[in-house]
DNA sequence: TGCCAGGCAGACA
DNA sequence: TGTCTGCATGGC
């Protein structure tokens, strides 16, 4: 089926850093696997999206996991005429068609727990032996009992021990039901208590699993356009409850600057 | 070859 | 409460 979205890029999601398993064809199409699916697309021209699945999956799944409800283009507009930085204009021009996608919980705080220290190519290299070696993204018991020398094998490094306890949390406690209808802050709270996920790291969670779109991750490469572009802090209360996409609209411009887009 | 990476936990003051 | 340090490992 087909959909038409003026703030839809594939290409760019794909190289944003908010997923680490989409594959790009050769034929040019998109292999994106999520909740227990693989979705093939394809981009036509920069609105026009061919989905291979019917239309009940789309509104069941992808209608959500893409975030196709809410207006990109509006936000981009307004909050940028409100923080007033040529900066963040130049980078919501460049990073046109980046969404924010809403991903598994579980798959999420994985994935961001081995991104700590670590840079795209590796966690993207990691996650694909992870699951090589299920044939799918690993549930929390498969991880659990997959031990930590395994996990080492696979080349999570010292967060092995991260996994290990995370998984079991989730194994014994249902933490969907926990963060449901949490506030950005109380979620962000709550998901700390989870071994290896610090500040940064609860924030990633909420922006791309949760749809907590108050949540601006900072790492180094935010950290670093505070610093040079916005006086040492990015005015998130003037991003009109979307400072989280700004952040990643920062994030996308900085990297294409300095040529580290790549998969 | 050394620096760096979508940071975190634990020790310590 | 804030600051400092060690950490696995491969990309660049």
């Amino acid at each position: 089926m087909y959909i038409e979205n003026d703030w839809f890029s594939a290409e760019k999601i794909h190289l944003s850093g908010q997923c680490f398993r989409w594959k790009k064809r050769e034929d040019g199409g998109f292999l994106i696997p999520a909740f227990g699916k693989e979705l093939v697309l394809f981009q036509e021209t920069d609105k026009k999206i061919y989905l291979d699945c019917t239309e009940k999956e789309f509104s069941d799944i992808w209608k959500d996991y893409f975030d196709l409800s809410f207006d990109y283009a509006k936000h981009a507009e307004r909050a940028s005429a409100e923080i007033g930085s040529d900066y963040l204009t130049a980078a919501c021009e460049c990073a046109k068609g980046v969404r924010i996608l809403k991903q598994d919980l579980w798959e999420t705080t994985i994935s961001f727990i081995i991104s700590a220290n670590n840079n795209i190519p590796r966690i993207r290299k990691t996650l694909g032996l992870l699951c090589e070696t299920f044939g799918r993204f690993p549930n929390p018991d498969e991880v659990y009992y997959l031990g930590a020398e395994n996990l080492r094998k696979c080349g999570v490094g010292y967060r092995d021990k991260y996994l290990l306890s995370t998984a079991k949390y989730f194994m014994d406690h249902n933490v969907h039901e926990q963060l449901k209808g949490k506030s950005y802050k109380e979620a962000k709270l709550s998901l700390q208590k989870l071994s290896g996920v610090g500040p940064k790291v609860s924030d990633c969670i909420c922006l791309f699993s949760l749809g907590l779109r108050d949540a601006f991750p900072r790492d180094v490469w935010i950290k670093r356009i505070e610093s040079e572009h916005f006086g040492g802090h990015f005015p998130e209360e003037k991003s009109l409850g979307g400072a989280g996409i700004l952040q990643q609209y920062l994030f996308y411009y900085e990297r294409s600057l300095s040529k580290a887009l790549e998969v």
